[in-house]
DNA sequence: TGAAATAATGTACGCGTGTACATTATGACA
DNA sequence: TGTCATAATGTACACGCGTACATTATTTCA
């Protein structure tokens, strides 16, 4: 393997300092036209290519972008359509303004560790995806925040801390679910809803009262459910929900929905005969169940994109950031 | 925000020299238990964690696993059962080995870039997720092994380059689908491939006329249907299969099996019914449709974590590395 | 108790780049 | 032609770490 070539070789083989060969290749300052080009020419002799890592050591940026994925047990994480998504967006977003993408896969043992990541500078910002409301998870934020790092956070927020927010109107998009079954006229409707750690459950749980509450319905607390979004626990709920004699089932995401259905045909009620199903992501998997399923659409990917685009920007301007908390809206997709 | 401590900082207040402070925090050579200590209190006042650019830079390595994505239009990557668990399994085995994933996403552009991946040291080894068989590529690949780059390529292997290569048993995988659509009595078996350029779709044409060659049946070419992976086409292709009067399809992924499925039940053919489908890569979607779908699963979480491995040790170890082209065998799920 | 071995620590420098500052070449203008 | 502005380039160093080598402290063993 031959060695990797420097800006020293590029500079000796075109006869000037290193510093003209480094002006040349950031355009910056005024060089005269022939020595550019001498330079170019000899860069493209060697293949030279500036080593990243030093450019980032000079620069004290690493131009990464952070992506920190939740620790979900037992799920293979980019198999849920929602980070799956997020993913993607982030990736366009930063791809375009020339910043790579660094995975950080959040494992129980490095849980508080958000700090680390900023303090060891592998990151110039980064995105929180799957935040969790735990003591550790809004204590080692705060510091984040205390910190003045940038840092912004997807599908997640807090009442007592006020930083950098990207999430879909779950309020309105529960709200838009349970108002159609109503509309339907469904009366007693079930909401099968994920983990009250997350606040995008609480919001969605705020949606399903507004709505029943502007019909005058009061909350039956046993038409609630929690499960833990995953297809299992949909299929767990059934059973209890079905023995509560609801008519419509509203799901804090399709997966649950999904499972939910399964069991519902094993039991022998057609799913979508008698009772009315909206499950709530609006994901691939929604089109093609049997019927297709009534969902709400959040839109992951304009999140995802357009989180990485605030924060990049934000850190890119260098004058005092202000704190954006954008709530992208959703729709139902009635099928 | 104060400014990050660095090494000089918690030499001065732990009263030694900053080679010691290097010394206990990477535990090299002997050191006084008592200096141990007083270097390791220090930091803790400071909240000292070493700045991993510097030290990438000094010690040559940028401590990341550079995954390069494929760029396909129009199509949100991560959405794709086969990229999302394999990226998932790289994530875990990096993650164990203390490696960073840093994610390329490729482009036009950029299309030829492998190089200048490693050539910026942003990367210690590569994985090539989705590489197509054109003549850019191939160039640009055989570039990388004449440089004796590490890089492993999932999914995809050459005939002319002989390169770490990680894959699934296609033509097993294949010859198990047709063999069972065989065994229950289907003759006309059509077969919906996705683009030759990828080396697994002709695997899976072997594994077709594997089975039908056991069989003595002569490959008739009208069974034989071109899509491109996405439902949509598996969709289009439904009314031309219809017309060659099957009695059953096999699919080279769960996508164009839903679409082709889609299809057919809109034109009131009853999928499963007069027609036995099989699908391939057993995704999440594949439970979920009417019927559910027969499909041949792949391990797709297990050729990353593997490929992830594999590449990895062979450049910690730094002994001279042996090529490895592997294969998991596949398995086929039956509903 | 002194020499040799070994433990413990310090000194010095390289890694490849960006860039402030110094220097020299070029042109404008009187 | 001399002066001065500006263009063009060079020199020198910092960035934070790892580590080879030098030095000093301590222990071992005769």
């Amino acid at each position: 393997m031959r060695t990797i070539a420097t800006r020293k070789e590029v500079a000796a083989r075109a006869g000037v300092s290193e510093a003209t060969v480094s002006r040349v290749l950031n355009d910056v300052g005024p060089i005269k036209e022939e020595t550019r080009q001498r330079v170019l020419q000899a860069a493209k002799h060697f293949n030279y290519a500036p080593n990243a890592i030093a450019q980032s050591f000079a620069r004290g940026k690493s131009g990464n972008l952070g992506v920190v994925l939740p620790y979900v047990p037992g799920v293979h994480l980019f198999s849920t359509f929602y980070f799956s998504e997020m993913l993607s967006g982030i990736g366009a977003a930063a791809k375009e303004r020339g910043y790579d993408l660094l995975l950080k896969f959040r494992s129980l043992e490095t849980d508080n560790d958000y700090e680390l990541l900023f303090q060891r500078q592998k990151v110039d910002a980064c995105i929180i995806l799957g935040a969790r409301n735990t003591v550790e998870e809004r204590e080692s934020l705060v510091r984040l925040q205390a910190a003045k790092l940038p840092f912004c956070l997807i599908g997640q927020h807090y009442e007592e801390l006020r930083c950098n927010t990207l999430d879909a109107d779950h309020v309105q998009g529960s709200y838009l679910a349970v108002k159609y079954l109503l509309d339907q006229g469904h009366a007693r409707i079930a909401f099968l809803n994920g983990s009250p750690a997350y606040s995008n459950s609480q919001d969605r749980l705020k949606g399903y009262l507004k709505a029943l509450g502007e019909r005058g319905i009061a909350f039956d607390e046993r038409l609630y459910v929690e499960g833990n979004y995953s297809r299992t626990s949909g299929y767990q709920a059934a059973p209890y929900i079905l023995e509560q004699q609801v008519d419509a089932v509203f799901a804090g995401n399709d997966r649950m929905a999904i499972g939910f259905m399964q069991k519902l045909r094993e039991l022998g009620r057609g799913a979508g005969q008698d009772m009315a199903i909206v499950g709530y992501d609006n994901s691939d998997a929604a089109q093609f169940t049997e019927p297709p399923l009534t969902s709400v659409a959040v839109p992951f990917y304009e999140m995802g994109s357009l989180a990485a685009a605030k924060l990049l920007e934000s850190i890119d301007a260098n004058d005092e950031k202000e704190i954006f908390q954008e709530k992208l809206s959703t729709h139902l997709v009635i099928r």
